[in-house]
DNA sequence: CCAAAAGTGTTGGCTGTACACCCATGT
DNA sequence: ACATGGGTGTACAGCCAACACTTTTGG
C-alpha cells in the first residue's frame, strides 16, 4: 500500500581518555548536506535491519564482532515519511580503524560537546545514552569498549565515563569481582606505568545478564 | 533506493479473572490466511507509526488514551523484506468495545494457552511479555489495566497475573504504599464482596518512571 | 456460625555505600 | 624523596523476604 523508505541509523559509543564519545559523520546528500549526523543509510534488497547495522558499523569502523543492538524506530526524523531504525554500538576505540576514503573524515565527539546536527539526531544519541547507562547496570556490555585484557582500574574509568561521575575504588571492585563476569589473567600489565597491575578479561565476549 | 512494506503490529494485554490475556485476530489476507495472529497493518500515507499503533488499538479495543509503547522493529517476519515495528498496549478489560463488524471476530487468549500463531507472531508476544514483567517493577504501567478506581487486593492480582506467581500481602502493599502512585479515594467498595474494601486511584493515569 | 477476603508489624539477611591507609614502582 | 596509581576491610543503613493472626461482612 504505502511502501516507506527504510534507513537504519547507528550510534557509535566509544570511551577514551576525553571521556564518551559518539562517531559523527559528515552528510554527503541534501537535506542537512555537509551537517554532521550519525552513520547510516538505506537497506540493501533482501538486507535484514541487524545486517544493515553490521554492514554500516563495519564500514566506519572496521569491527564485526562488537555490541550493536535494537534501540529504538523512529518516523519522523525527516517529514517525508521514511523510517529510521536505529541501532547502538560499542566500540574498543585501540581497535577501530575509521573509514578514510571519503572527502569528510568521521570523527569521535565527546557525549557533551556535540556540534549541530542533522534531523533530530540529538534525541537519538539521547536515548542511546540512556540506554547505555542503564544496560551497564544489569549485563557485561562494557566487555566491547576494552581490548582483551585490562585493569580494573580501566575498567572504573570506563564505567566512569558513562556514568559521568566518580565511583568508589573498594565498592567497584567488590561488586564486580563479585558478579564474576571477569577473571584474572594471571598476567600484569608494566608499561610505563607506577605499579604493575593485574590484567583481567570478560569470561563472555558476548551480552550476558545478570 | 528500495522502499519497504512498513507495518505495525500492536500485542494488547489485558488481565482478567483467567490471568493475562493477549488479544487475537484471524487474517483476512494470504500469507496464513484464516490463522490467528497479533493486530496490525501497513501505515497509512502520512501517518506516523505512533499513530498507526494508536489507530489499530482503537479499531480492536476503541480505547484511545492507554498505555502504549513501542517493542522492537522485526525485519524477518515474511520472508519478502517486510519491516514490522510492534507495538505493546496494556487496556482495561471493562473498558474495552471490541470490533465487531468482522467475519471472525477478535478474542482474548491466555498468555499460556495460544494457539497456532502467523508468522513469528510469538517471539513478539514473548518479547512483549518480558517487557511488561520489567516495567512492572519500575513504572506504574498497571494504571491501563484496571478501572479508575481499585482495591488494593485488586492491584495485587493483576500483578500475579503478569508475573504468574503469587505475592506476600503485607510486603505488596508496603511496597505500593511506599512508592506513592496510588492514593485512597476515600470511598469503599462494597458490592456483593465479604468485607468492603478501600478504593485507590493512581495519582497519575501516564506512564511514570520511579 | 462459617467462609472469604481485608487489613496489619516485626525480624533477619543481604546489599550498597561511606570512608582511609599502605605499597610498589618510575622519575 | 616524592608522585602516581594499585590494592585492601569494616561498619552502618536501607531494602526485601519471610512469616500469622484478627476483623468484617455475606450467606
Amino acid at each position: 500500500m504505502t511502501p516507506r523508505q527504510v534507513a537504519v541509523l547507528v550510534v557509535i559509543f566509544t570511551v577514551s581518555a576525553g571521556g564518551l564519545q559518539v562517531l559523527l559523520i559528515r552528510r554527503s546528500a541534501e537535506p542537512f548536506k555537509d551537517a554532521w549526523s550519525l552513520p547510516g543509510g538505506l537497506l540493501n534488497p533482501g538486507e535484514s535491519l541487524q545486517e544493515a547495522a553490521e554492514r554500516k558499523l563495519d564500514d566506519e569502523t572496521g569491527l564485526t564482532e562488537v555490541f550493536l543492538e535494537q534501540l529504538y524506530t523512529f518516523s519522523d526524523l525527516d517529514k517525508r515519511g521514511a523510517v529510521a531504525v536505529a541501532y547502538f554500538a560499542l566500540v574498543d576505540l585501540s581497535a577501530t580503524h575509521l573509514a578514510r576514503r571519503r572527502e569528510w573524515l568521521p570523527k569521535w565527539f565527546p557525549i557533551d560537546d556535540l556540534p549541530p546536527l542533522a534531523f533530530d539526531n540529538d534525541d537519538v544519541i539521547d536515548y542511546g545514552l540512556r540506554r547505555l547507562r542503564a544496560k551497564l547496570d544489569y549485563s557485561n556490555v562494557a566487555y566491547s569498549l576494552l581490548p582483551e585484557e585490562f585493569t580494573l582500574s580501566q575498567l572504573q574509568r570506563t564505567h566512569e565515563a558513562i556514568l559521568s561521575r566518580s565511583l568508589d575504588k573498594r565498592n567497584f571492585r567488590k561488586r564486580i569481582l563479585s558478579l564474576e563476569i571477569i577473571e584474572p589473567t594471571g598476567r600484569v600489565a608494566s608499561e610505563g606505568r607506577h605499579r604493575p597491575a593485574q590484567l583481567y578479561r570478560f569470561r563472555a565476549r558476548k551480552p550476558v545478564v545478570f
